[in-house]
DNA sequence: CCGATATCAGGTATACTGATATAA
DNA sequence: CTTATATCAGTACACCTGATATCG
């Protein structure tokens, strides 16, 4: 049984959306975040990692240790998310979290050698996922669609 | 240290993200979503509706009346999240719900005279609303905006 | 006293799965 | 016997709010 018949939309009905709902930009986002969330979930999922990790991960590497509540910054996790993604980064061993001697409130994460390796790879893997999602679009215009929506979640992230 | 960096404020912070964050495509997706899923439905909210509403006024306006599973193949709403819907809608006397005499098994959903009047209201908040979303884009790199994100979606819909 | 840090305990929304009774 | 319909129960997750103990 294929997704779509499993959503009730038999596969003659899916091509049916209405022209109103179709030209909405925020249902387009929500729908196609869906897709890509899934996507990625699932392609992450294979090497046992999830996306939370490679935005941890890949700050880690770009801007060096930091506190939690630096990374949540850096990241965008929130930061009551930001405990359960460090204790699965930690039981791997992909990144190592000890106490700030200089503030006994902090914890200061740290990217392991296996870490550096794993980001490595998860690079690779969503190089390939992404290739994946944006395939019907030519390079070009894929440069364009990431301009697109940088310009628009720079206005929203500065704005709020 | 600066105030940002002090604060781990994900809004504060925001603009410090990492390139390589920055510029996967999916996580953007998801960013952008979630500050359009919530300036609609807080938009919405204001008027006493939600982004489901809509998607099934429009779609009865546009195609008539129908079941509940065709009107969950025409809005991509799930047959398990219909039935929430069309009682909110019910309730507001937005739509008229009625057994299929042809069809025991059916409801037939209509659009009310008041759903009308709803719907055209929503319309208009939802212009305003989608003004906001693509405020930094001109007239021109939205509909290129759009016209990349149908093309994203069409390529996933089928697919799957 | 104020503010920041890490943590925990929730709340809400969305997308999705599975099961069921009923009827075609 | 199978398939479709409407419905219900429940999972997984992202996003978000609030509270608390600890420390600067």
């Amino acid at each position: 049984m294929t997704r779509a018949e499993a959503a009730g939309l038999p596969d003659d009905d899916a091509p049916k959306m209405p022209d109103r709902l179709r030209r909405r930009a925020s249902r387009q986002l929500s729908q196609l975040t869906a897709r890509s969330d899934r996507l990625i979930n699932e392609g992450l999922a294979r090497v046992d990692a999830r996306k939370w990790h490679y935005a941890v991960l890949a700050s880690l590497q770009d801007f060096g240790p930091g506190s939690q509540a630096a990374l949540s910054g850096r990241t965008g996790i929130y930061r009551s998310d930001m405990v359960g993604v460090l204790n699965e980064l930690a039981e791997r061993d992909l990144v190592e979290r000890a106490p700030d001697p200089d503030d006994r409130r902090r914890n200061i994460i740290t990217i392991s050698t296996q870490g550096r390796r794993h980001l490595h790879r998860l690079d690779k893997v969503l190089d390939d996922l992404h290739d994946e999602l944006l395939a019907p679009l030519s390079p070009a215009e894929r440069d364009q669609f990431v301009q697109l929506l940088t310009r628009l979640l720079d206005h929203h992230t500065r704005a709020s």
